[in-house]
Order: structure tokens, then C-alpha cells, then sequence
DNA sequence: CGGTGCGTGC
DNA sequence: GCTACCACGCACCG
């Protein structure tokens, strides 16, 4: 684990060096310094282009001196003619690695901003330069919510200050052409592929992985049917185009001035986005083959996913799409949206991904945490009106999921099954809706009885919409089977963050369907639908003692001694007073369970952990959330997903797990939807307590990126204001940090000790060299590097109360040291003064 | 209720 | 790319 972290580390510096075997020589006062190189080079295969990191801007590049055009190499694309308005255009389109730069400050930056989502993987958002990728993936995601090939590379020329490459459109044709030509029907419990065109079907029967999953019935193999067609849906909730975009003349003109591609466009306006950036209208363009004649043959139920997969290979990939309207075989759900329920529009959006065409398509919605996830489940379900099947990584949220069901829509209790290992229900009549657990639907074990006659009815069942929630688990080896053994019409998945940490996440693309729609966490945390964060990283020095402790012990008493070093956990307690003292709630989240306990009690706080028995969760739950004398609660990872946690203001972290991105995504989450009812209006904390040298100082970076690619930016907190002079702070004296320090190493032998006999000692002996080793080579490190002469940061700022720096890996402007222009903030306007705000709210 | 066995993520 | 590892949650059993 730790070693296989720093070995992988390694790894990446081995393979910086070898990419620039001489290092380009750089002026002293140039603004690449080692911070820049070292984040920059980290990230990027060889030859790249360097545009993760805010060197996105070519014109920032080109004013640099000669040295830099040995990092562009024979990739330098300066040269490319820029228009001649280049400058009203916000787009920079880099085709050696197919990324797509957007300067976020474009008057027209939202607009294109929707665009450069719908065909592209946001790579980084922070706030002045956008990073996005064309991917196979992506692509093909845009052509499911209905954008053409021709629209795609029109507006891209529309916005770009160059010509689109031409590499680049070939890319696009590559990918679209063959996009959408093959669909994934279920028909009678049965799953057949159906397309327009019989010559695509022969093609892919000729592979042998998906002719041996065809089914032949009675002789013949491929069947025509009529196409349905579908128009005139309403989305649940959604009111009626109060005049929006869809007129389909309105979108035929703009399309052919979209194929107008000179280049020479004087002005680049809010309409011209209209008709491919809202989604409502493509429906035209879909329809346009629904009157041919469509060709099908029907595969094996068990082959679907190995079907689906090849032909995602191909470059044919399925798309699913329910055509529910005009379902008669399975029976209708009477559900809609109670009356009083508005839906936010960027859920209408996402919806509008989802229905665009008058039929359900399968895929995933990505929404961060406290944005109303559960509502457009809910609300979809409510347009499919067919049998729900509604899956949840935990038994709690699966009574979350009911009760939000019938607290939004008007489906009788009656109809809301739940099925879980203490609860196994059956709806009333022929259609309802049944909530249940990947593991409980996955399960290959054996089955209680009702259990089993429960499963069989699952199976049995024809469902009109499977929703899924917290999607990320699905590609899981277990979880990922419910997707075909239930056999169901439309697939939604709902997720926050759209990561793993192998290399699975891409298989979402086939089990379910293409990202339909991903929100900018930024965005909706100006317009005010979630919390704006303020995220921290607090570096807490080692006592001499633990950290000699710490260059000898092995990985595990490692991590106890770094979670549990004395002066993190009076940086701990110093952050808690803060808060409470200004009105916050504040969860603080300890992996490690005896850490956890360790800092509950010594602090004289309410803790849960997984040992902690439903019944105590609750009070514990319910002091936290109604008793104005407890303020603070300390979590397991029990908090990370198990546990519907109220209203926090404040998160602190003081032991995570490893370099879990979504873990830290996810805490986050939890105070996302904090809503603090004061002047300052909607204000949260994010802490992260590191202890400065150590391996936490690895792992915090990696965690740090999904969030830092959202566009949060970590301030570093290196000494925090007046804590060297609060008395009442624990573990003062010397003794009592000993007692603790005992207190650990005696642990480690009985609590932790899983393992230790198992080692022999001679492999002790290496591992405590390679700490030694690593413990002194943090500087090699590309990440630490940076955190190394952040260290220094202290000195310079003693002026202030608390040193404090700022960095964001990801954005241009914002490394310490240069010169104070920061990075100017959220979305151009609040957040100077956030930063400001945040800065005189630590001084108080 | 506590133990067992499996699944998850890293 | 694989496996071992650990802590945890869940379902099931007696």
C-alpha cells in the first residue's frame, strides 16, 4: 500500500527525467519555476503538450523566452494562422493530444462551456481556463443526446481562434459516423439489436463474439419492424416551453449556418449556440430515419454485456433508448411529480439530455452531492411512468430513496417496495417500484428463502427504468451483473464523482450508457445551489518524538503516528473551538477508527464508527443535529456513504484513506449542501490536517485532484494563529504527548497488530530502510518538491496572523510566490473578496 | 445478538 | 497488471 504508493512515485520521477533528458536551462527570473515543472511534467505522457496545469494559453506561452518552444518541440502550434477575430473566440484546440482549451472568461464561455461538455471529458475546470478532451467516449455521448457530426465541427470552427485542425475533424468523423446506427432494444423480456441498416447488423454478425450470442428463431435471423416515432413529451415537472428554443425551422436555419464554415463569422452571439447547446430541439434531427424500416436479431440474455462491449470496440456502440410512450406490453405506473415541485434548471437540463428525443436514453447524470440528485431520479422515473428498480450502495439510503419518492411524488406507500435483508416487501398491483442494494440484487450467495423468491421476481420482471444510485460502483465485479441480469428498458445512473481509482470507470460506457450530463461544480456554487467551500490543507509539524518514531516504525504504526501527532491534534481542536465559536457544525472524519476514538474522547465528543449500533447512531445523529451544546461529531468512513448526515458547515479531515479521490469528493459533498442562514450567505470549511513530512503529504496531493480539476483551490494554512498560546489546547506538555506517543506504540502491538507476527524480520529490516530512504527523498518527489518550498512559505508571511499560501495545481496564477497576483477567484467576480473574507475570517 | 463470509476500495 | 492487505459494511445464519 504506502510502498506501493512511493513506488509508484518513483516511478513518475523516473519517467519525468527520462522524457527531458536535458533539462532546458531557465533563466532565474522566469516564471516556470521548479513549482510549475514539477506539477506540469507529472501529469503528462512524453511530448505532451503542457496544458493541464495553465501554460493552457498559448499567447502565455508565446511571450515567454526561446526556452519554452523546447517544451512545445516539434508540438508547437503557434504557428497555427489565428483568426482574424480571434479574440472575441474563446476556444484553443490542441490536436496532438485532442483537448480543447476554453478561456472561461469569454462573454460566451457558458454557452460554450455546455457545448465543450456535451462532446468532451472535462479535464480541469479551475477558473480561468478550462481543459476538455474529445474522446471515443465523448464523442459517442454527444451523438446519443443528438448532436450531428457536421453541427459538432461547425461550432467548433465557430469558437475556436483557429481553424479546426484538420486532424481533429477527421478524429470527429471518426468517431460520429458510425455512432448511433446500432441500437440495444428489449422487446418481451428479450434483448434484440436492431438497426436501419442490415448490412451494419451482417458486418457485426460476423464477429464471432457476437454471432455466437445471437439467438436464431424460427429461421429467420434478422426481423424488420416499423420504427415507433415519438415526439411532444413532457419532462415531469418540467413546465411547458414557455417559448424555448424548439421550433424546427428555427433549428434548420441555424444548422446550415452552421455548416458555414469559413471562419469569417463577425459575431459570435448567445443564439448561435441555441440550437446545439440546448438540447430540446436535436429531436428533429433524430427522428429524421424513423420512418425506415428497422432489422434486428435478438441475442442471449447472458451475452449482452460481452455484446455491448464488442461493439463499443467497433466503434458501433449501442445506444439504449426506450421508446415508453408507445409501450403497451408493460403496464403503466400512475406517479407524477406533486405539484408544488420545481426543478432546478440545470436538473432540467440534465433531464433534457435524458428525454431529449421523446424517448428515455440510458446513461449517467453527474451531479455533485447536495444538488438534487435524488430529484431527478425521481422526476425521471415519473416521466418513464413504468415499474422502477431503484438500486443504492446501502440499506439506509435505500429508505432515504423511499421516502424521497414519496415526499416528491405522489406514489402510495403501498407501491414503494423495499427489499432488504430485514425488509423484503412486494408493491401492490401489477406496477411499482422497488428499492433495493447492489449487494442484495448482485448477491451470488446463498439466498434466505424469501430472499431467493424476492430475486426471482426481480428477474421475472420486465422494468420500464432502472436507476441507479452512486454509479461509480457499478463497473465493480459483483455490482456490474445487475446491469444485465435485470432486464430493464432505460438505465440512469446518478453519481457525484465520476471516478475510480482503476481503471474501470470507462466501462460505464457500455454497461449503462454515455455520460448524459455532468455539472461544474463551480457553477452551481455561484449561482447559489450549493455551498461555496473554502478548502484548507493544514500542515502540522511532527514532535521530534513521534517523527523519530515514525522514520522507524512500519506502515502501520506509521499511520498512527501521523494521524495521531500531537500538534494535529491540537490543530484539530483549535479548528473546533474556532468554529464552534462561530455558530458552525463541524464533522471531523478519521479513517482510522482508533485514532478516531482517541481524538473523541480526549476532546469530549460524541463519535460513531461502523461498531457503533444503529440505535446510538441515531441519538448520536440526533444530539448533533438538535442539541446546541454538541456541535461537533467525529466520523469513520461510516460517514462517507452510510449515514444521511445532517447539516454541516464545517469538515475537518484528519485521516483519510490513501489517495482515494472520491473519498475526499464525497466529504466534501457533505457540506455542500449547507445552507448557513447569515450575511455571509453561503459559506463552508474544508480542512485537511497533514502532518508535514510524512506519506499523508503524498496521498493528500492525489486526493486533492478531483476536487482541484472541479476548480477548488486548497490554501495551505501553515501555522495557525495563536494556537502556541492557547493553554487549553491537549497535549501541552511534553509528558502527556509521551504518554501518547506510548499510547500509539502500545496500540499498534495490540489493536493493530494484525499481521506482525507474520513478518519476518528481515523484511522488517528493508521496510524500515526504505522508510528511511523515502522519509529523506520526499524531495525528489514532483508533488513534494512543491509542498518542500511551500514549507518556506512561513517566513515570508510572518507578517501576517496565520501563514497562509494558496495553490492550485491546476491553475495558472495561483503558485506561491508569484508576486501576489493570486489568482483573482471563483467564476472572475466574489472571490478576490472570498479570499479575503476567508483570510480576515481566520484573523477573527 | 454475534459470528461468518463475501464484497468494496486502495 | 497482479496480488496481498486492511477496515469496513452488508446479508445471512444459528
Amino acid at each position: 500500500m504506502a510502498s506501493e504508493y512511493a513506488a509508484k512515485r518513483q516511478k513518475l520521477n523516473s519517467n519525468i527525467s527520462t522524457a527531458h533528458p536535458t533539462p532546458p536551462a531557465y533563466d532565474e527570473e522566469d516564471d516556470y519555476d521548479d513549482y510549475a515543472l514539477a506539477v506540469d511534467w507529472s501529469h503528462m505522457p512524453k511530448n505532451a503538450l503542457p496544458t493541464h496545469d495553465g501554460h493552457a494559453d498559448p499567447s502565455l506561452a508565446l511571450a515567454k523566452h526561446d526556452s519554452v518552444s523546447y517544451i512545445f518541440k516539434h508540438q508547437d502550434y503557434s504557428g497555427l494562422p489565428l483568426k482574424k477575430d480571434h479574440a472575441s473566440r474563446p476556444l484553443w484546440i490542441n490536436p496532438a493530444k485532442n483537448t480543447i482549451i476554453l478561456e472561461a472568461f469569454s462573454p460566451i464561455s457558458e454557452q460554450a462551456q455546455d457545448f465543450l461538455t456535451a462532446i468532451g471529458e472535462p479535464v480541469s475546470r479551475p477558473n480561468h481556463v478550462h481543459e476538455y478532451k474529445l474522446t471515443s467516449h465523448s464523442l459517442y455521448a454527444a451523438v446519443s443526446v443528438g448532436l450531428e457530426m457536421e453541427t459538432i465541427i461547425g461550432v467548433l470552427d465557430r469558437l475556436s481562434k483557429s481553424p479546426v485542425p484538420k486532424t481533429i475533424i477527421d478524429f470527429i468523423r471518426q468517431y460520429t459516423l458510425s455512432y448511433g446506427k446500432i441500437k440495444l432494444v428489449l422487446k418481451h423480456n428479450r434483448y434484440f439489436v436492431e438497426s436501419t441498416d442490415p448490412e451494419t447488423l451482417q458486418r457485426l454478425l460476423k464477429e464471432p463474439i457476437i454471432s455466437q450470442a445471437r439467438v436464431i428463431t424460427n429461421g429467420s435471423e434478422i426481423t424488420q419492424t416499423k420504427a415507433p416515432t415519438g415526439k411532444d413529451l413532457d419532462i415531469a415537472g418540467v413546465k411547458k416551453p414557455g417559448g424555448p428554443p424548439p421550433s424546427s425551422e428555427d433549428a434548420g436555419s441555424k444548422e446550415s449556418e452552421g455548416k458555414d464554415t469559413s471562419g469569417k463569422e463577425t459575431t459570435v452571439g448567445d443564439d448561435l449556440f441555441r440550437t446545439v447547446v440546448t438540447v430540446d430541439q436535436e429531436a428533429e434531427d433524430a427522428d429524421d430515419d424513423d420512418e425506415d424500416q428497422v432489422h434486428a436479431f435478438q441475442i442471449l440474455h447472458d451475452s449482452v454485456e460481452e455484446v455491448k462491449k464488442r461493439c463499443a470496440e467497433l466503434d458501433y456502440p449501442m445506444l439504449e433508448e426506450y421508446d415508453f410512450r408507445n409501450d403497451q406490453l408493460n403496464p403503466n405506473l400512475d406517479i407524477d411529480l406533486k405539484p408544488i415541485t420545481a426543478i432546478r434548471p440545470y436538473q432540467e437540463k440534465s433531464l433534457n439530455k435524458m428525454f431529449g428525443n421523446g424517448r428515455a436514453r440510458s446513461g449517467i447524470i453527474v451531479l455533485p452531492c447536495g444538488a438534487g440528485k435524488t430529484l431527478v431520479g425521481i422526476t425521471a422515473a415519473c416521466t418513464i411512468k413504468k415499474s422502477v428498480l431503484c438500486l443504492c450502495t446501502s440499506s439506509v439510503s435505500v429508505y432515504q430513496w423511499r421516502q424521497q419518492f414519496l415526499h416528491w411524488s405522489n406514489i402510495p406507500e403501498r407501491q414503494v417496495a423495499v427489499f432488504t435483508s430485514d425488509q423484503k416487501e412486494r408493491f401492490d398491483g401489477n406496477a411499482g417500484i422497488v428499492i433495493s442494494t447492489y449487494n442484495m440484487v448482485a448477491s451470488t450467495q446463498k439466498r434466505s428463502y424469501e430472499s431467493q423468491k424476492m430475486m426471482d421476481f426481480l428477474h421475472s420482471q420486465e422494468w420500464g427504468f432502472l436507476l441507479m444510485d452512486e454509479v461509480h460502483v457499478v463497473p465493480a465485479n459483483m455490482f456490474r451483473r445487475v446491469v444485465t441480469n435485470i432486464a430493464a428498458h432505460a438505465k440512469l445512473g446518478l453519481t457525484a464523482t465520476l471516478v475510480r481509482e482503476d481503471e474501470k470507470i470507462d466501462d460505464l460506457n457500455f454497461l449503462i450508457g454515455p455520460k448524459l450530463y455532468e455539472a461544474n461544480w463551480m457553477d452551481l456554487s455561484s449561482q447559489g445551489h450549493i455551498a461555496t467551500v473554502q478548502c484548507a490543507e493544514v500542515w502540522c509539524d511532527m514532535t521530534p518524538e513521534f517523527y523519530r518514531e515514525y522514520l522507524q516504525q512500519r506502515s502501520k504504526k506509521k499511520t498512527l503516528l501521523y494521524v495521531l501527532n500531537p500538534n494535529k491534534f491540537q490543530a484539530c481542536q483549535y479548528l473546533i473551538n474556532y468554529h464552534e465559536q462561530r455558530g458552525d457544525k463541524i464533522i471531523v472524519f478519521s479513517d482510522n477508527v482508533f485514532a478516531l476514538k482517541e481524538y473523541a474522547l480526549r476532546l469530549k465528543k460524541l463519535y460513531i464508527s461502523g461498531a457503533t449500533p444503529q440505535q446510538e447512531r441515531l441519538r448520536i445523529l440526533q444530539q448533533f443535529q438538535l442539541n446546541p451544546a454538541v456541535n461537533t461529531i467525529f466520523l469513520s468512513k461510516v460517514g462517507d456513504t452510510s449515514i444521511d448526515l445532517p447539516e454541516a458547515t464545517c469538515l475537518i479531515q484528519v485521516s483519510a484513506h490513501y489517495g482515494s479521490r472520491r473519498q475526499e469528493a464525497q466529504r466534501l459533498g457533505r457540506i455542500l449542501r449547507a445552507k448557513r442562514r447569515n450575511d455571509e450567505g453561503f459559506n463552508a470549511f474544508f480542512y485537511s490536517l497533514v502532518s508535514k513530512d510524512t506519506q499523508e503529504m503524498f496521498y493528500s496531493t492525489k486526493r486533492q485532484q478531483f476536487l482541484i480539476d472541479q476548480g477548488y483551490a486548497f490554501k495551505v494554512i501553515t501555522r495557525l494563529d495563536g494556537m502556541e498560546d492557547d493553554q487549553d489546547l491537549v497535549y501541552r506538555s511534553k509528558a502527556s504527548q509521551m504518554e501518547l506517543l506510548q499510547k500509539v506504540l502500545m496500540a499498534s502491538d495490540t489493536d493493530a497488530n494484525l499481521g506482525d507476527d507474520l513478518d519476518p524480520d528481515d523484511d522488517d529490516l528493508n521496510r524500515r530502510v526504505g522508510a528511511r530512504l523515502k522519509a529523506g527523498g520526499y524531495v525528489t518527489g514532483a508533488s513534494q518538491a512543491v509542498r518542500r518550498s511551500m514549507g518556506s512559505m512561513k517566513s515570508l508571511s510572518g507578517a501576517d496572523h496565520m501563514a497562509y499560501s494558496e495553490f492550485s495545481r491546476s491553475a495558472p496564477g495561483s503558485r506561491p510566490g508569484s508576486s501576489g497576483a493570486g489568482r483573482p477567484g471563483n467564476r472572475g467576480s466574489a472571490s478576490a473578496n472570498q479570499q479575503a473574507l476567508f483570510r480576515k475570517r481566520m484573523l477573527k
